[in-house]
Order: structure tokens, then sequence, then C-alpha cells
DNA sequence: CAGTGGTCTAGACCACGTG
DNA sequence: ACGTGGTCTAGACCACTGA
């Protein structure tokens, strides 16, 4: 029997879906072209098949095959979707896209959090917060704002940095500060003068806006930001289906 | 043995997501509180430990719920995710929310598809197609200009419709046109003439726009359209884990 | 009608978090 | 050490699609 040829790490669905993206992607099964069924894969690759359908659920879940009963399975697309990890950062968002990321300090305060910042970061009235405010580049043209709230205990992590630091989430992450859960939030909003001043933009120019709230695994709010992208320089995309949903960014 | 009271319709996992939806909803479990484990439920609800972690990966892909290995799973927050078609409708969107949609046909036009077209939508080089233009309301505002194109097959059916129809999604619904996948891509444009007049806003005033690409089952374009929307009036809610993803639209 | 995916069960072992 | 969720198996029946 065939073995999952995509490393021999982590769980045998997670390689298997790697597999299976693979020979989407190398174009093994045709575009438009079906899968083999649930049944002859099990086999090929010596599971059994409630293994082979959580791989399926996966890139059901990233937009890449149909499924519906009666059915084998029809390859939609080649993968589009990008990891949580890099939505997450923007600093693996660009390395995705093979540009080169770049960041800014502007500012790191540490004050009382207003009451509408103790509730999004699910703390006790008057706790101390930090705001770090970062302008973040592409190929050294600047692209966007960033405006994050942290409390104290994460922001305590973030003041030590390098201030040359490009990415924030990796070093945290190896302080074992794991964002595990992020709700974005999209919409347009206009230059304000820190806007204005860092990006180069018009005064009131529109920008796009995505608000990001991310808690750790056991639900603990970890973060809240506002970034502001110029446009043309980003786009959003989501796939859903009545069963699930897949975000990720683009450049405009 | 207690019984998912969530109605006697549909799969079991699905009564009893719904089920634990609603007692989360209610406050059951409490907020920040921690759901009985995996065993328990089954023993409740008298199903297997199987279909009670189908139910929770909903319940987990719609960010109410944490996951993870070695403690019981903690309530996030009340439902705030819509279902998929309170998404792809503006129609069920708008009643979601309370509000009155509307919508005035502007235009519907059969002609030969460009080459972007005919991409987008699967077809062969110069087949017809069908393009609407419409204006949507709520509770009589003018919120967003429609552009839909669709191919010759489902535009045959839009025209035949009642050109005061609120909603399109649902007579196609009705004639089997089921849209099962969707993508959407969310960026910001500038409002050109039609625009203008028909949202009453300024020439080249900022727009958030959502572009939306559906397929049916088999995974055949159904649908590709260009949605755009007053600033304010929208935005869009994404929630992710490293696990899943869903989106929804939120009055701005 | 045969093939396929959707649902469900019962049981097993493991990895992780917490007390 | 114990309880919990994560992974995997083997087998069963059903609902739907398409020839």
């Amino acid at each position: 029997m065939a073995v999952a040829g995509g490393g021999t790490t982590g769980a045998r669905y997670r390689r298997l879906a790697a597999d299976l993206r693979e020979a989407i992607a190398t174009g093994a099964y045709g575009a438009d072209g079906r899968l083999p069924s649930e049944e002859k894969l099990a086999q090929q690759y010596g599971v059994s098949r409630g293994t082979v359908r959580q791989a399926l659920a996966v890139l059901r879940a990233n937009g890449l095959v149909t499924s519906r009963r009666g059915t084998r399975r029809v390859v939609l697309g080649t993968a589009r979707t990008q990891s949580f990890f890099e939505l997450l950062s923007f600093t693996r968002w660009a390395r995705s896209l093979g540009e080169e990321p770049g960041s800014r300090t502007i500012g790191i305060e540490r004050r009382p959090a207003e009451p509408l910042e103790c509730e999004q970061l699910g703390l006790a009235p008057g706790s101390q917060i930090y705001r770090v405010l970062r302008l973040r580049t592409l190929s050294r043209v600047p692209i966007m704002v960033e405006r994050t709230l942290y409390p104290e205990r994460i922001g305590a992590l973030i003041k030590r940095l390098d201030p040359h630091a490009i990415s924030h989430t990796d070093p945290l992450a190896e302080e074992g500060v794991v964002f595990a859960d992020t709700e974005h939030t999209i919409d347009l909003v206009y230059a304000d003068a820190d806007d204005t001043r860092l990006l180069g933009c018009a005064p009131d120019a529109p920008l796009m806006r995505e608000r990001r709230r991310a808690t750790d695994q056991a639900g603990r709010p970890l973060m809240w930001s506002d970034d502001r992208f110029v446009p043309g320089t980003i786009a959003f995309t989501v796939h859903n289906s009545v069963a699930t949903t897949a975000l990720s960014r683009r450049r405009g």
C-alpha cells in the first residue's frame, strides 16, 4: 500500500491533505477532474475511510474540491487559501507573496485602558495596557499603519523586543504566546493626521481598515489591532460554502 | 436519555449543534463557562461521541467555542455568525437585521461575454450572458449597487421574474438553481457615473466593493457579481482559527 | 441498479493540561 | 495520575446521482 509522501510529521489526515493538495496543484486529477472515491483513496494510502474524509474536509474548507452525495468529488481549483499564520501576521503574509516586509515602530506607550479597550481585551477597569504604533512597508513602500493594543503582560514582552524587529508575532510565539482565534472586521475609514503623515496620503483619504481581535487557546484576549491599508494594495478574499469558510489577503 | 430538542429534521449532529447553540445563547453554560465533556454530552443526548464531535465542530467553526487537547471546551461568545444563505443573499441578510430590503432593477441586457467574463463564468468564447444592474435599499435608503452576470441559462430565468421582485436568490432556488460555493473578494473602489447617480454620492467617492463568484454543487459557475456599498453602511467580519473560518456582514 | 458520499456507532490509543 | 480532546479504525445503513 502507498504511503502519504508529505513527510512524517503530524496527523495522518494532515499529511494526506497536503498530499492531495499537491496532487491537485500538479494537475494529477486535471482541472474539473474527479477525485477517486473515498474508498479507493483509503486503499491507496492504507488508511481508513474516516481518515480520508477528515483530509478531504480540509480541502473542502479551503474551497479546493466539492462534495456532494451521490457523485465523486470534483476539483474546483488549485490552492489559493493561505495558512492561518500567513493571515495573522503581516510579516508572513508579505513573505508568502515574495515581497520584503518592513516595519518602523513609531511609538510604544503604557497607559490605563479606556472603557471600550477594557471590554475588548477582557480587562478590569483601569488596567494598564500597551499601545504600539507601527508603519508597515512592502519592499520599502508604506502600505499600512498598525495600531495595536496589548494587555500589560504581553505588551511587556513587546517592549523588550529589538525596535527594528520586523515581526512581533514570531517572537511572541517563542515566548509561548499563541494566537489561536482571531476575529477580523473589515470596513472603510478616512485617514487621520497620523495616517496622513505616515502613509503620505492626502488628509481624509479613504483607507481599507482591518480590525483584528485575537485570543489564545483558552479564549483569553491577547491583542486588539486597527490596521489601515492604502487602497489598491490589498484585497480580502473569502471562500465559503454551506459547510465552511476560509479567508485570505491578496495584493489588490 | 435526553433527546435533542431542535426539531426532528435533518442529521442528528445538526440538531445537536442547534441545541447547544441555543443553550449557549441562553447562558446555560455561562459566559466564559466550560462545556460538559464530549463523553458527558454523548450520554446526555443518547448519541455516540463521534456525533457529538461533529456537532461541536460546527460550533467551533462559528467561533462559539474553543477546542484544545487536555481541557474542556470554553464558551467564547454567543452566536454572531450568519448562515451561509444570509451571507449570499442581500435580501436575507437585510431581513436578519430586521431591516426592510428593497430592490430597483435598473436594467437587464443580453450580450456576448467578453474574454474576462467568459473565464470567470467558465463559458466558451462568444457565449451569450445576461447582465443585471440593480439598486438595493435598506429601509428605502440606497445602500448598494449590484452588477450581476449570469450565464444564459440562468439569466433567462431572471428575465422572467417580476421586475419588482426583491429577491432573485429565492426564486432561483425554487427553480433548482442552488448556490453551493461562493468566493468573495473585498476591496475599495471609486464611484463611477452609475454609482454616483444611483447612490447619490459624490463622483469618485470611495465605496466598499464585494465581488462574489458562485458555483453550483458540481462546481459550475452560476453567477459573478460586483456589489458596491456606501461606506458606513456595512462591515465584513471574519472569524478564523487554526481550524476554520466564518464570514458575516454587519451594518457598519 | 450500482456507486458514492453523508451519517452514525463502538471502541481504541495517544498527547496534552491541570491539579 | 487523571480527565479531556485529538486521531484512527472497522463496519453499518441511508440518500442521492447517474447510467
